[in-house]
Formats: C-alpha cells, sequence, structure tokens
RNA sequence: GCGGGCGUGUUGAAAUGGUAGACAAGCCAGACUUAGGAUCUGGUGCUUCACGGCGUGAGGGUUCGAGUCCCUCCGCCCGCACCA
C-alpha cells in the first residue's frame, strides 16, 4: 500500500474539524500552557511558505506540549484593521470589510491545509465590534487614568482630582482647581492621563493622509507605502508610553526573549543618565537661564558654544534683534525640509548664530549661542552644550563655523577629528585635571549638584505613541464633544461601531474619511473623527483568547488566572519596537488595574527566520527570442529575464512550459548544454514581480502537508533567514514514504506484538531522549534528522514491524507530520486521536552501548581507535590501550608524560 | 558610528572543549527494470598509487586536546542612528 498523502490529509483534517478535536477549555487538573503565533494581517496577496515557518513550529510545541500532558491553548486570528483594505477600499470603492472577509478566508484555507492544530472557536478578529469593543474598553480605561510616579504605577483619574481637591498636587492649588472652568479641568487632567490628547510634533504622511507612529516610519519614509513623511504639529490622542519607560526597561531582564531582541528594545527605550545644568544667557542685555542636559558632565570646561534646536520655544527670546531675519529665515528653510532630506543630509551641517551668549557656569567663559537642526527638540531639553573635541558632531559644526576646540584629555589629537572614547586623563579642566574620565564624569556630577548648578537626569528616548489615525478602517473612539471638551462614551454603550460612510477618501476639507458621516453623533454631540492605529487591536489579543466569547469582559478572572500568559510566542524580529513594545506597555497598564494577573504578557519569544525566495533567470541574447544556458552565456551579449520558478525544476527549464508561459516567448529558441537549458539563480525577496513565489498549497499538492510541515523544519535552524529552496524537498518525502513502509509488508498492515530487540529499543529510546532535547531548544531541523537516523537504523535492522517500537514512533513524529500519523495511529487499532496519546517514556540506560569506542591519540593527534567494554574504569582503559599492538609504534623511542582518559570518548597520551 | 549575530564540503547544514562534515541534497558506480524524476546497495572534504599529510575566514593565545574559549584583523547579515 503506498503512502497517499492526498486522501490522508483531507481525511483528517475533516475530522479534525467535525470532532473539534482541539477546541480547549479550562482544566485546572492539567498545567497550562500557551503557545501564540503573531497572527497574521491578512492581505490580498495570501501565505507565500515563508508565513507558515513560525507557525509550523509553533504547532509541533503545541503538538508536543499536548503529547507531554499539558492542556494547551493555541489560538489563531487576524490583525483585520490596517491600510491595504483601506487603500483598496479608495481604489475600487469596495467595502473594506468585505476585502478583508475574502482574504481571512483564503488565508484559513491555506492554513488549513497545513493541518494546525488551532482551536478555532477562539478565533478573534480585531474589526470585529465583539472585540474591537474591548479596545475601546482599554482605552477608556486609560482615559480614565494617571501615572502616578511615586508609585509607578497606573491609578484612577478620580484619586488624582481627589488629590487637586484637597491638597493640590504639583502646581495645581485647591483653589485653582475649583476655580476651574470644565474646559480647563479637562486640560490639566490631559497632561496627566494615560491616555490623552495633546498637541505634539508628528509625522505626517501626505500620501497615507495621515499621522504615523515612530515605528511606522523607517528612513523618513512611511513603511507601507514608502511616501514621504514630514514633522507637523497637531493635536492627537497619545498613550503615556513614556511613563512605563523604566518598568519596561526593568522587567526585559527577566524575559526569556534573545539578546538581540532585548537590546533593540533597549536601544528603543533609550535610557540615558546624565546631567541637567544651568547656563545663564544673555540677549541684547537680557538674561535667563537656559537648561541643557549633557551625560558628559565632565566636558564642561571644553564648551565653546552652545546650540538650539531650530524648534526650541526658547530661540524667540535668545535671538538678538540684529540676527533676526536670518534666524528666521534659517527656521523658516528647516521647516520646509522633510524628515528624510534632515537624515541625508547629516553631512551638511547647517546652523545660525543667534547673537545671543551664555556664561560656562564652571570656567565663566562667555560662549555664542547657535541654532542648528542637528539638536532635536524632541530629546533632553532642545538645548545643548557643544564640546567639539569631544563629540563627533560639536566637532563637525565647529569646524564648519570656525568655532573653537578646546581638547580635555592628554595627549588626545583632535586635529582631524573629535575624540568621543571615555577614557584618558583629563587636562584644561580645572578640579578634573589628573582624574580618569570616568571618574571624572562622576566627580563633576557630584560638583554640579553640590554647587546648585544643576542635577542628575535621566533622560529617555522612548515617546509618547501617537494613538490618532486620520482613516476610516480603525476603531473609533469612545469620545465625543461637548463644547470642545472631550468626554467618554459610557463603557456600557461600547461597541461603538464604525458608521457606514460613502467614499473612503478623506474629505475635501482635510477631514478624516469619518468626517462624511454628518449623522453620527452621540445624543447629538459630535464624535471623534479619527480611529485608532493598526497597534491597537493588536496590543491585547493574547488576553482575548483566553476568554473570547465573553461579553462582560475583556477576560475573566479565572480564564486570566489559569491561562496566565503566553509561554511561547513565535514571530517574525519586526515587531520588536513596536507591537512587542505596545503588547508590554497595554499589559503593564491593565496590571496596574488589576484586570490581569502578570505583568509581562509573553514569557518566551522565538523570532523566526525570513523565507526569501529564490529566483531563477533566462538570458535572453540581445535582440533575439533566443535563450542561452548558464554556462554558456558569456559568449553572447544577453538580457536577464525572471523566469516563473514553476517552470524551473533544479534549475533546468521546463523550455515547452516556458513557451507557453507568456505569448512573447511562443516562440522562444534555446541553446542548451547537455541537452538542458540550465537557468540562473539569486536570492531575493519573496514576490510576485520576480516570480519567486512558493505558495504553499502547491507544495501541498505536489508533496503534501506533512512533508511541507517536515520540510521547513528541515532547512536550517528556526531563526536563521534562508532562502526557499526546493532541492532536497525530496529526501523529506522520500523519509515519510520510508517510515510508512515500516508498517507493511508487501500490501498488508502488518505490526506484530512481538517483544522487540535490544537493537530497536536502543534506535528508539536514543530518538526519544534527542526529541525531547532538541524540542526543549528549538532545534527542529536535527529533530527530523534524528528521525531519519532511527527509520534508516531500522530498515537497516531488516526486522518485522514491530508495535512496541513503531507505536511510540507514530506518537513522536506526530507533532511534525500529524497526518501519516493519525492514519497510522488508527490503523495500529486507536480510537482516540494520536493527538492526546502519551509521549514514551524516555529510558537512557537502553541506549548505553556495551563497549564503546576510544579515540587514542598521541600529544592530540589521534592515531587509531579501541574498542573497549563499557564497564572498565580509566586505569583500566589506560593500561589495556599502551598493550595494545597499534600502540607499540607510537610509543617507540619516547617516554610517557601524561595519559587522560575522557571516558567513553577520548584517550589522550602526551609523549615526548 | 553604536549595538547584536554570523563565517564549516558542490549545496542546506550537524558537532555538552574530545574521532569535524551527522542527516539531507547533488554527483559517481551498481542492482531491479520495457521504462523511471520509482525503489534498493555502495562511494563521495582536499591531497597522495599508497603509508600519510592538510583541512572549520586570516593571524596569535589558553589547553594534553579548539569549529567551539580569549585577543587582533578581514568579510557578510540584521537592528538603531544627529538621542548630546
Amino acid at each position: 500500500m503506498d503512502y497517499d498523502f492526498k486522501s490522508i490529509e483531507s481525511k483528517w483534517q475533516s475530522r479534525w474539524a467535525e470532532n473539534k478535536t482541539f477546541k480547549t477549555e479550562v482544566d485546572p487538573s492539567k498545567p497550562k500552557y500557551y503557545v501564540l503565533d503573531m497572527f497574521p494581517y491578512p492581505s490580498g496577496a495570501g501565505l507565500h511558505v515563508g508565513h507558515p515557518l513560525g507557525y509550523i513550529a509553533s504547532d509541533i510545541v503545541s503538538r508536543y506540549k499536548r503529547l507531554k500532558g499539558f492542556n494547551v491553548l493555541h489560538p489563531m486570528g487576524y490583525d483585520a484593521f490596517g491600510l491595504p483594505a483601506e487603500q483598496y477600499a479608495i481604489k475600487t470603492g469596495q467595502h473594506p470589510g468585505i476585502t478583508t472577509q475574502n482574504n481571512i478566508a483564503r488565508y484559513r484555507s491555506q492554513l488549513d491545509r497545513i493541518g494546525f492544530s488551532y482551536d478555532w472557536d477562539r478565533e478573534v478578529r480585531t474589526c470585529d465590534p465583539a472585540y474591537y469593543k474591548w479596545t475601546q474598553w482599554a482605552f477608556l480605561k486609560m482615559f480614565d487614568s494617571w501615572f502616578d510616579p511615586s508609585a509607578g504605577k497606573a491609578r484612577p483619574i478620580s484619586e488624582l482630582v481627589a488629590k487637586f481637591e484637597s491638597t493640590g498636587y504639583e502646581d495645581v492649588t485647591p483653589e485653582a482647581w475649583k476655580a476651574a472652568s470644565e474646559k480647563e479641568k479637562s486640560d490639566i487632567l490631559m497632561r496627566y492621563r494615560i491616555a490623552y490628547q495633546g498637541e505634539t510634533s508628528v509625522n505626517w504622511c501626505e500620501g497615507l493622509g495621515t499621522v504615523l507612529a515612530n515605528d511606522e516610519v523607517k528612513d523618513g519614509l512611511s513603511v507601507r507605502g514608502g511616501y514621504p513623511v514630514v514633522q507637523k504639529k497637531m493635536t492627537q490622542w497619545q498613550l503615556r508610553v513614556s511613563a512605563y519607560a523604566s518598568r519596561l526597561l526593568d522587567s526585559l531582564d527577566k524575559l526569556d526573549w534573545t539578546d538581540s531582541l532585548k537590546e533593540m528594545q533597549r536601544n528603543w527605550i533609550g535610557k540615558s543618565e546624565g546631567t541637567e545644568m544651568e547656563f545663564m544667557t544673555e540677549c541684547d542685555g537680557r538674561s535667563m537661564p537656559v537648561t541643557i542636559f549633557t551625560t558628559r558632565a565632565d566636558t564642561v570646561f571644553g564648551v565653546t558654544f552652545m546650540v538650539l534646536a531650530p524648534e526650541s520655544p526658547l530661540v524667540p527670546s535668545l535671538t538678538a534683534a540684529a540676527n533676526k531675519a536670518e534666524v528666521e529665515a534659517y527656521l523658516e528653510a528647516v521647516k520646509k525640509k522633510t524628515e528624510r532630506e534632515r537624515i541625508s543630509q547629516t553631512k551638511n551641517v547647517s546652523g545660525v548664530f543667534t547673537g545671543a551668549y551664555g556664561i560656562n557656569p564652571l570656567s565663566g567663559e562667555r560662549i555664542p549661542i547657535w541654532v542648528s537642526d542637528y539638536v532635536l527638540a524632541g530629546y533632553g531639553t532642545g538645548a545643548i552644550m557643544a564640546v567639539p573635541a569631544h563629540d563627533s558632531r560639536d566637532y563637525a559644526f565647529a569646524r564648519k563655523f570656525k568655532l573653537p576646540i578646546i581638547p580635555l584629555i592628554e595627549g588626545c589629537d583632535v586635529s582631524e577629528q573629535s575624540f568621543d572614547a571615555k577614557e584618558g586623563v583629563m587636562c584644561n579642566s580645572g578640579f578634573l585635571n589628573g582624574m580618569q574620565v570616568k571618574d571624572a564624569i562622576e566627580a563633576a556630577k557630584d560638583y554640579v549638584e553640590a554647587k546648585g548648578l544643576g542635577r542628575r537626569k535621566t533622560n529617555w528616548r522612548l515617546r509618547d505613541a501617537i494613538f490618532s489615525r486620520q482613516r476610516y478602517w480603525g476603531e473609533p473612539f469612545p469620545i465625543y464633544y461637548k463644547d470642545g471638551v472631550p468626554c467618554p462614551i459610557p463603557e456600557s454603550e461600547l461597541p461603538l461601531t464604525l458608521p457606514e460612510i460613502s467614499s473612503y477618501k478623506p474629505s475635501a476639507d482635510g477631514e478624516p474619511p469619518l468626517g462624511r458621516a454628518k449623522d453620527w453623533t452621540w445624543h447629538g454631540y459630535p464624535i471623534e473623527k479619527s480611529t485608532m492605529p493598526g497597534f491597537a487591536g493588536s496590543s491585547a489579543y493574547y488576553l482575548r483568547y483566553m476568554d473570547p466569547r465573553n461579553d462582560e469582559a475583556l477576560v475573566s478572572p479565572e480564564a486570566n488566572a489559569y491561562w496566565k500568559d503566553v509561554d511561547l510566542y513565535i514571530g517574525g524580529t519586526e515587531h520588536a519596537t513596536g507591537h512587542l513594545i505596545y503588547s508590554r506597555f497595554w499589559n503593564k497598564f491593565l496590571y496596574d488595574l488589576g484586570y490581569v494577573c502578570e505583568d509581562e504578557p509573553f514569557r518566551k519569544l522565538v523570532n523566526q527566520g525570513m523565507i526569501q525566495g529564490r529566483s531563477n533567470f533566462v538570458y535572453r541574447i540581445v535582440g533575439t527570442n533566443t535563450y542561452v544556458s548558464l554556462g554558456l552565456k558569456d559568449g553572447y551579449q544577453t538580457t536577464e529575464i525572471h523566469a516563473d520558478i514553476s517552470l524551473v525544476h533544479d534549475d533546468v527549464l521546463d523550455t515547452e512550459a516556458f513557451k507557453a508561459w507568456m505569448p512573447e516567448f511562443a516562440n522562444a529558441e534555446f541553446i542548451l548544454e547537455d541537452g538542458k537549458y540550465i537557468c540562473g539563480s539569486a536570492v531575493e525577496k519573496m514576490s510576485k514581480s520576480m516570480f519567486n513565489v512558493v505558495n504553499p498549497d502547491q507544495v501541498c499538492d505536489t508533496y503534501g502537508a506533512d512533508t511541507l510541515r517536515l520540510y521547513e523544519m528541515f532547512l536550517g535552524p528556526l531563526e536563521q533567514s534562508k532562502p526557499w529552496d526546493t532541492k532536497g524537498i525530496d529526501g523529506v518525502n522520500r523519509f515519510l514514504k520510508k517510515f510508512w513502509r515500516l508498517f507493511f509488508d508487501r500490501d498488508t498492515f502488518c505490526v506484530s506484538d512481538e517483544a522487540p530487540t535490544k537493537d530497536e529499543l536502543k534506535i528508539l529510546h536514543k530518538l526519544i531522549g534527542k526529541e525531547q532535547e532538541d524540542i526543549d531548544n528549538f532545534s527542529f531541523n536535527t529533530t527530523v534528522s534524528a528521525f531519519m537516523i532511527a527509520v534508516n537504523d531500522l530498515v537497516a535492522l531488516k526486522t518485522a514491524p514491530k508495535r512496541a517500537i513503531l507505536e511510540p514512533m507514530v506518537v513522536m513524529l506526530s507533532p511534525f507530520a500529524p497526518h501519516i500519523c493519525e492514519e497510522l495511529w488508527e490503523q495500529l487499532g486507536h480510537k482516540e486521536s494520536v493527538a492526546f496519546a502519551t509521549f514514551p517514556e524516555y529510558d537512557k540506560s537502553l541506549t548505553v552501548e556495551d563497549s564503546c569506542t576510544y579515540a587514542v591519540s598521541f600529544n592530540g593527534k589521534t592515531r587509531f581507535t579501541a574498542d573497549l567494554p563499557k564497564s572498565m574504569d580509566k586505569e583500566a582503559v589506560e593500561a589495556a590501550v599502551l598493550a595494545m599492538p597499534q600502540a607499540a609504534k607510537w610509543l617507540e623511542g619516547v617516554s610517557i608524560v601524561k595519559v587522560i582518559v575522557v571516558p567513553g570518548k577520548i584517550v589522550n597520551i602526551v609523549v615526548r
């Protein structure tokens, strides 16, 4: 009987669906294990073979953990709000909900073919009102909370109001609070709310007609679409993520994530410990203090000028009348630059002198104040002290504008470039002279604090998240405006659903698309017109999976107490500074308010590598319709053309299929080598335009889902990026066929209950040990190899099929190749799904050999091997080896210095 | 520039400091076949007729022993980037 994967796979996939095999419930009698994939955005292009890589790995772990007796939560859903569906809607008029639904259906059918063990009853879609009710709910909670720095956590805003009323808080006195109007009170509270509205400089993307978050912008272009992004002042909803900076940083230490990912987050959070210092300034006879931030207080004696950010509010008051025109012209020029231009012009330093001067608080020097866009308004105080000798940016500026450079470290050479390293001995620095830089930094901080010139200060790079998008296809804000004051729509009225509108374009007067919904009001009050960004819906979805149909709460305390957090999260590294920060923030916020029991959502995180495409090329001789094979192309002038990889097998072109592919190739002629047309190849991003997309459906058609699953794992380490290459997929397919044949004698299924031999048991238990170890280390490629070795070994023994060996092997292979294993499991006479069988017990003693092979080396060079009984002790091994005839040759004319015996492995004899 | 990672056959890749290249692909030879993109067997790092020698980006170090640990350099990939 042949291995007929087609009928097996469709049979078991429909059985799993009918029986709801993978439906999961809270079950306190079993330990829980929560395995989560980053849910996909259902794009119009469907899945390619890269997408399922992580899903296959997580499915293997899920199925493995089930075999190990865990109650496994393994859900899937869709991140369904987003820009592409909306842009498609603008182009075609089709409602983004329809587009999304169609795409989801396609994704689902593709996912189903691969045989995942998801509990589909727990599916969530972020665009479903029953789901986004809870996104809106969380927003209202954030609106209704403030971050109490003394407690380091979020608290209800009512507690802050109580403080204002009784004792006052910060600059708000009880009297002032009581006297304030509704609008004024709202404005005051906005300075504290976790979700707040405020004016800020935002990344405005004209091409998309919306604001973007920092992680949605790369190199000054929008990540989606690649449109230019400019800085613009706008009033936007924001989340006070920055309040959590320190907690987000600190708890990274306890997470089981890769170092590189944690490091990325640390950089993004950007903790910087330095000093804030006051410099007195004078401008047209007026004087005022200016606060700067520096991490190098030790370099104060080298300050030769100061610089303000163009957007700094200090600029007007620090501009001398005589310099006003010049400064304003500069500000105007800066404003016109896009973010991209500012970045690309890094080396073109620009700036303008304000006419004002500052006084160095330590040396008393009088130094000029400049304005330049190399200083950022958003970081520190927007003003710096410039130390050209020891900061490369200040150095470039000083060189360009011919400002003095004072070296502060003995022996450093600043004639060509600045000396940025924090090492050496200080000089030209008053009381710091002679100190090591590291000590000088501390001494200078102490000095500044003691003299009242400034204070230690920690700065963070993490910005608050801009939460408004001027778009249609997102969660509406549950906010209405009463006399211009934003007010929450009551929780009991959630979800506030997205209204239908006539067109998805922004309206002519620049309002977001929702501006078209004229009769969309709350009791006659206008509702917020912007919608929430993509990360809103994905920030707490892992919590919703725990209790997805609950209408009363995001997640019930019972379900949350059982499932707690995600034990294993698998997904791409591209979410490092977006989703994975926002989710952690969101979770910590809910934790502060007592809605969830864990402070961190994702205990272990694994980033699967990207699967790149492998493109094939044909070479057309210029001016002809003749194509020359790769090896011969150097003799001709050719054009490289992408050929669809479905026309190519192992780099050999199917010339007939190529002719039929497109009309322009119908009359193609070929210059062959060895009767074949060999194509060139290259590793590129998998994309339609390069004709290198491999669809998992095709692989399932030719080889089956089990082969696809095994092959994706066999390809190499999970975390590594690698090109998709079908060379080698036959090997995996062959393995499954061999495995299948182990159960049959010719055409009859004939597994016997006979007792296994010692050799068979050894093969089995080696495999058990290897699989357990490898899955814990996410080394799935070596696990697959271990199966291949085990099957090869069994075949080599030429014994009859035995239940005691084959049954545990079916169980162990089932996480990797579930369909074939279900089928064999049933043939073995079981009624229950193999998914809930018990993983075999590992008996290490059965894998131990009676004898073992020692590598015998002299001075570290292996000369021969010796088979010796396992039981021999070190001395006996030494004696036995030295007595062996092969050893005589190497012992001739030398004396033994020492002998090192590594039990079971090595005998090294050191001779002289 | 800063941070993280990597560098092993023809290819994908294995190797708790202990016989480098497991497993798979490819290639070569053979068996069974009318046939084979089926199946099975054997071979396959380089070099040498052979004994042997040489081999994990380059160089140095630690060690009885280094792909693995340490230092320097080279190359590649990823992330961040005027963050004071």
